[in-house]
DNA sequence: CTGAAAGCGCTTACAG
DNA sequence: CTGAAAGCGCTTACAG
């Protein structure tokens, strides 16, 4: 059982090592017959190139790193199903990088990364400090960020629009007849919160609504804090109770839902609830949520083929021009209608604000 | 730039590449100024060894391959966290092979992990053929299994007592008072629905129930069709109706809920359910399922070490023996009591079976 | 089209 | 405690 090398191989087909060498490397210099003969000495004995030396010899691997913030959020683990989706077709393998704790984030970077293990790098960002992976990018290292991103970070990244589905969701309720809808933050440390809690205002300014800051409620994706912050929504006299709530993620909603079924209300006879994500259990809860739909799947995808046409065809990498187009892909939402949501109670509809909306 | 080498190092602190490698390997021949200057000289240079030149040079990486089934269950995501919490402090990394289709996967095994890259292996198992592993591990690469696995299986293994888990959450419907208990399963080609259905049948027996075939429904994780199951369940004359399902995981409860709701049944009122998994979301839907949770993070913190403790230190790879004790793990569930669940409906609670259980 | 040779960057006996 | 040398298994000009 000790590993053959390409030593054996060459001796098995009596050719040199360097025949062998360039049929594993698909050479047209070597003679067709010669290439089956040695292509099916290697099976017959089941021959793998090692790794390692493959690696060294070549200068790079056919590895990329991906490096994610834990795998428990549906979003990390629907954008590796992209990756994984276009590396695997591609003869890339990837190595995990879970970087769970911020403290050794920067080493992680510069340990790891710079050992040349890995010939480019998706990140899933997160909070964390980003500088280092300028750094290796402009020393070369293909690298693309995918979901939450600073937007003056320059490095290549694809995003969802996170501006564009949070007015998506906020025409959705504003046609239902909502005036009085509270949002429920995310994390806005996050500019993927930031960004939809801007589309939140500017949805309702657009429609002549003046946003009521009392509505505005922190959420920080703790359900227990957002569990908080709704009952204080609910318990607002009826005529200043929301009608409607927007919620950062699917999980938020949830638990705005929760808080709403214990103060007796229910979605969405007398409060609509949208969420953001859709995630899996979206459709199996009761009412089924909803939400608008990040491409995550697709943007792993996209990102991934981002990244493998900067790693280039292996061989011409050209070291000298890191490529200094830094593509950023926007991808879009969808609005996913469900049953969280509907008309604004008709004892409450017509609501003397000081303004009116142009809208049905 | 360019990437600095052990000769650069050696160099720049006057000793020869031998004394830089031994501290590199922290032999304790080395004499601990000559090891500090040179460790400073490493550190203000940002030296990194090359990964594929140790690799080559030791016949061995620091790399554990993980072989799991899409990203997208709870379940690998919750192992992978624990895999990477004890990886993470080992100095491995891991390396993912997401063996998306059947098709490839026996490639996969042969091509990628013969060819020396990984010293052991992680394998979250699904519906995959067994045997190419059971082959990697008798030709000496350290393998575990985790989760779903035949028990005729050779390999060692962690994996959750499903059958105890299943037995737990009968009882505690037991204990409600239900009798007419139906169960929803899951994919039953996988061991651990097949051992959960085992629990439903033993459970029941030894409450004294004679199980009845209607009130076992195939689900197959199909939400459409655990829908249309469940609605059959419902649709039963009162009398015959289930007044409490065991369902083979959460997302099947979600499900059955969503049928219920439909037929005009209150949970738990009319109709108790337990889940199995305990997925973050079922704390936050209504009512807050009750199920059985299984320790998915322990499991893969579990298989970890085991595989590490296969791996062995680093040197004496006992290559002789591999390790002929092939530890098995099952690890214990625990019951989460949340809310839907309740005692059996009063309306009907004393109804006339041929058998009476000794339970309260 | 094929072979001999040097080299990728480390590790590991072996001398000293 | 430290150095010179061979070797890990490939790749890649360079001859032929």
């Amino acid at each position: 059982m000790a590993k053959l090398t390409i030593r054996d191989i060459a001796a098995l087909s009596g050719v040199s090592k360097s025949t062998v060498s360039l049929v594993l490397n698909n050479s047209p210099k070597v003679d067709p017959a010669t290439r089956r003969h040695v292509l099916a000495v290697m099976r017959r004995n089941r021959y793998v190139p090692s790794f390692a030396a493959t690696a060294l010899a070549k200068g790079s691997t056919r590895l990329i790193g991906m490096v994610v913030p834990g795998l428990s959020w549906h979003m990390v683990a629907s954008i590796n199903i992209g990756v994984a989706a276009v590396t695997e077709r591609s003869g890339f393998d990837i190595i995990l990088y879970t970087a769970t704790n911020d403290r050794d984030y920067g080493s992680l970077i510069d340990r790891i990364l710079t050992s040349s293990m890995v010939s480019g790098l998706l990140v899933v960002s997160h909070e964390q400090p980003l500088e280092p992976l300028v750094q290796l990018h402009s020393d070369g290292l293909p690298v693309v960020l995918v979901n939450t991103i600073d937007a003056d970070v320059a490095l290549p990244s694809v995003t969802a629009d996170n501006y564009d589905g949070a007015l998506t969701a906020m025409d959705h309720l504003l046609q239902l007849g909502h005036e009085r809808i509270a949002c429920v933050q995310g994390r806005m440390v996050y500019r993927c919160c930031q960004d939809r809690y801007r589309g939140y205002l500017d949805a309702l300014r657009s429609a002549g609504i003046q946003p009521d800051p009392e509505l505005t409620k922190p959420g920080d994706f703790l359900p227990e804090q957002i569990r908080a912050r709704s009952r204080e929504l609910f318990a607002l006299p009826p005529d200043q109770r929301p009608t409607a709530v927007f919620a950062h993620s699917d999980v938020t909603a949830y638990a705005v839902m929760t808080a709403a079924a214990e103060a007796g209300l229910r979605v969405p006879e007398d409060v609509s609830v949208i969420g953001f994500d859709d995630i899996e259990s979206a459709a199996q809860i009761r009412p089924p949520l909803t939400t608008i739909q990040q491409p995550f799947v697709d943007m792993g995808k996209r990102a991934a083929e981002m990244l493998l046409e900067a790693i280039g065809p292996a061989d011409d990498v050209p070291e000298e021009e890191p490529a200094d187009e830094r593509p950023r892909l926007v991808m879009p939402t969808s609005l996913i209608v469900r049953a969280s949501c509907g008309p604004v109670p008709v004892t409450r509809s017509p609501r003397g604000r000081s303004q009116t909306t142009s809208k049905a």
